[in-house]
DNA sequence: TAACTTACTGTAAACGTTTACAGTAGGAAG
DNA sequence: CTTCCTACTGTAAACGTTTACAGTAAGTTA
């Protein structure tokens, strides 16, 4: 009786009661074959004692946690949550826990949280940071466990990557161009990120390329949320004269749709918006927001996919992808 | 070179580099006074070495793994993400690490992880679930840690709880019924989840009270998101015969808003719509939506805080905190 | 001076697993 | 019969910490 208020049991309890050794417990446990005879027994035993395993006794043993860290840099944005449940997805039919790190915003963030991976409390690591910084690269390229990482942040070679190709301002750009003509805003967010700030080279090329200054056709968001969306977008004069907005991602892009309706604007027959991400959002906003797919969910899936692979066998080559971007068309554009 | 292939710096080789004793590292590291002239020695090899603490070997001997267990039942829900976001606020100011656990939507899911809790990987548990059943009772009063319940879920007493008081409904039929009169439409999610099932006792009893037989106005959603929230309306023959409509969460307010988008019928002019949560989505929506606060975020720093409390002080009072739904005017109502 | 207290120190024993190693029983092969 | 192999077994030594305990040096009191 109140076995609960005991202390746990242990492998050698299970041992003990089912009469074999310690160490038959716990290949048996681990899936390897044992007398015939003595399976039954421990079966019994562990369930009789309630047996589990301890994870630090297993960790500090056989250095496996078990644990994959994912970090983003923010829990609020709907792509992260969106990657966050791809390797949710995937983990979830493992024995991998998942941690989350810490927001991870800042160079610094960034850097204490690489440092702190060296305590082994993580077997993999997927990576996704906004920043690029050579303290961070440096860092990472000293990490002892394998990792991920998502985004086009620069680190060394020795990782699995998993990008985004240039292309989605292009592609939403022709488009729009195609179907509304050349009035076409482009609703950026930070240039001190790596999106923002590639965004705003494919942005600036393609207006070139089309014989146009696209400069004065961009405006920066503080960050890439609602509310900086709508402090930009109220700097912009005469924003009527305008057939269509592209947004660097859909935060972004909810916000045009809140400012234009402010405006009595009508979406997409007086002005159109695309946004970038294709995140659930998209489907939740009205009109619903034609964006650019760059597969969030399916790139969360992949990075917990690769490091899976890399764990179960370090040899594997190490994977560059590059996801496409995708138009999805919908009521917005 | 290639330091990163040889094995990790140990307390031991810490303390023979510092001429201590292993003892004297480990409470010079856990801040526990020692001799002043060793000090900086241990500091100087500490980071010579460049030595992190093991956190298995940490976790076995003194049977804390700094690391809290979050379930939720489904990360895309954004009410779940704010209420993370909550526990990470909190977590991320100490030396504690936040496990994710799997989606945790089935009875079964939830009698998985509960039982997984056993195999110590965690020091303490919030615990948030849309189901309810005996078997979750029985098995969440067998814990060996602390936990924390956000929400309804019947468990037993010896934990932390941060409930949700009733009112909601009635707040948002009340401030609906005075602005635009008593015809008002409840979406509801499904009746097999806890909230689902509080909130339409909430709008029967509150109908109730004005008169009226609340079942004739009440339409059931498959799930609590935005699709399922699409098909039951879809459902509603004359939904123009109503002036407002009551929703059991923010997403189902979005496919309020984008239903009635589809119809041409103004909001609010035409048909007012109150969400509930509040969550990001409220701002982002477009009109902005009217919702009833829980302070979602807020819970989740309760939460995380009481876990903190407990561990740190296991004979801490029981709490049982309720939070008060709030109107949040916005443009939808 | 001796006796006591204070403030630190090092030794060594855990914590609960996994796993190298040596051992054994039983069958097959000669 | 012996020899060899196969298939399993148990013993015991790790893994890297924390911490009870006993010890010591210096300071205080009488």
């Amino acid at each position: 009786m109140s076995r609960s208020t005991k202390t746990r049991a242990t492998m050698h309890d299970v041992a003990r009661e089912a009469n074999v050794s310690i160490a038959s417990v716990s290949r048996f446990i681990n899936g390897q074959t044992v007398r015939e005879e003595i399976e039954p027994r421990i079966t019994k035993a562990i369930s009789a004692l309630n047996f589990k395993p301890n994870s630090a006794g297993r960790a500090l043993r056989a250095s496996k946690t078990q644990q994959i860290c994912l970090s983003v840099p923010d829990i609020s944005n709907p792509v992260y949550q969106t990657i966050t449940k791809g390797v949710q997805n995937i983990l979830n039919s493992t024995d991998y826990r998942l941690m989350l790190a810490p927001r991870n915003l800042s160079v610094e963030e960034n850097l204490a949280l690489i440092d702190s991976l060296d305590s082994n409390y993580a077997d993999g690591f997927i990576f996704l940071s906004l920043v690029d910084d050579p303290r961070i690269r440096k860092a990472f390229s000293k990490l002892r466990i394998p990792a991920v990482v998502i985004g086009n942040v620069q680190v060394h070679d020795e990782v699995d990557t998993i990008k985004v190709s240039a292309g989605a301002v292009e592609l939403a750009l022709t488009y729009l161009v195609d179907k509304y003509g050349g009035d076409v805003l482009f609703l950026n967010g930070p240039t001190s990120t790596i999106p923002g700030r590639n965004r705003a080279k494919g942005f600036l090329e393609a207006m070139k390329n089309r014989g146009i200054d696209g400069t004065k056709h961009m405006v920066e968001a503080e960050s890439f949320d609602v509310e900086a969306g709508l402090v930009a977008l109220s700097k912009v004069k005469n924003i009527s004269k305008y057939r269509s907005i592209i947004c660097a991602n859909d935060l972004l892009a909810a916000a045009a749709l809140r400012s234009l309706s402010t405006l009595k604007i009508e979406v997409p027959n007086k002005i159109a918006v695309i946004g970038i991400d294709n995140t659930d959002l998209a489907n939740v906003l009205s009109p619903s927001l034609t964006s650019i797919d760059y597969k969030s969910e399916y790139r969360g899936e992949l990075a917990a996919q690769f490091i899976l692979d890399r764990l179960d066998n370090p040899k594997t080559l190490y994977r560059k992808v590059n996801i496409a971007p995708e138009l999805v068309e919908r009521e917005s554009a």
